[in-house]
DNA sequence: CTAGGATTTGAACATATGTTCAGTTAACAA
DNA sequence: TTGTTAACTGAACATATGTTCAAATCCTAG
């Protein structure tokens, strides 16, 4: 046998990126082989290298796919208003994109190491574009009086670690809502910046 | 050659479990082969064998251990008072504890998933029970009215996942020593959950 | 000084890895 | 119907993996 019957590349090319997507956030980007991608897909190892140079490439792509859905997904939720609504505008849009998409989330924490360093220099520019983002609606917020942050660097490195820190214990058929979660996360926010103001 | 002057077993086994430990938070458990802990140890593969069973052990023991000791840390810091206090005390406990064993606090939130599931389970259990310390604090401070929570879980998840958040950008060669960044974090975490009262 | 155990080597085992490529097949245009 | 090409197979490549074990060496107690 060769070719399979009823098999394309437009089918075939989202599948590979599916497969390693699941597959790298389940197991870890060196503990996944080519060829298991390949099974996932229904298909030989050797069909995968119609789609990606190599393993490296395939795992850059997924990162640098999802920072740029990020930052222009994040771009579209921006809100101009006070800082105060600023900082709930990308608390609620930090929290439902990442819960959308956790697994592309997990692996963009977890494999970061995996990549070479030029590939690793472009997805680390991309995710710090996202975080001086934050830092300056909290360097404003500061200005306008909205907020009272000791060090606005560090408090954006906060908001955003405990933002991200619902992708580990949410599930949906959990006793909360995402909505209910986004109030109380939106409340701790507010408080950790504007002291109950 | 076989047996190499100036080795003993009080020597070559911490330097084994150091050696993994470092390896396998510099670059994943499933991409460090067991040659390579040796070669930093500076023994032959076949040696590392007397110090541990299998791969899977030598991780799950840096974990078993890195929890016992934080657990055991945790029960010493703990303080008699207030909610407020001792979830001040907790703040600060958790910031200096996770900054001294960066290597091990990384692993232990990157490799879960290469535990088997026993050994997976021993983890979980204990790590449980460090969240469940925190959540009764909250508890305790929300019953005496001291703290204004939503939900005593959900706010214990964001507080350690923030605090937990100081490992990924904290240097110790940056512009703020440890006290500064510990002022910080104990005054966004007491904003949070008592409202700036 | 010597016996015996502790410690390590070095080679071997079976299996797995990422990647390449000649050959085979399915789909489609003419 | 045919020829062309995109898509895929299956085998092969060199290398790496975790683990085992007989043999060699070192250390220490007596």
């Amino acid at each position: 046998m060769a070719r399979t019957s009823g098999s394309h590349a437009g089918i075939t090319g989202p599948k590979v990126h599916k497969a390693a997507l699941r597959l790298f956030a389940q197991n870890g980007y060196a503990a996944v082989s080519m060829r298991q991608i390949a099974s996932e897909v229904g298909v030989q190892a050797g069909a995968l290298y119609n789609y990606t140079p190599d393993k490296q490439s395939l795992l850059f792509d997924l990162l640098k796919g999802h920072m740029d859905e990020l930052l222009s997904a994040r771009a579209q939720a921006a809100v101009k208003a006070s800082a105060m609504a600023q900082l709930e505008a990308f608390t609620r849009f930090h929290i439902r994109f990442h819960h959308e998409r956790g697994d592309a989330v997990f692996i963009s924490y977890m494999e970061l190491r995996n990549l070479t360093p030029e590939n690793f220099a472009v997805i680390s520019t991309m995710r710090k574009a996202y975080e001086a983002d934050l830092q300056s609606i909290l360097e404003a917020g500061e200005a306008s009086g909205e907020f009272t942050i000791a060090d606005a660097k560090v408090a954006s490195m906060a908001v955003i670690a405990m933002l991200t820190g619902v992708n580990t214990w949410y599930r949906d058929d959990g006793p909360l809502s995402l909505g209910e979660v986004e109030e109380i996360y939106w409340g701790m926010v507010r408080n950790a910046v504007a002291g109950g103001r």
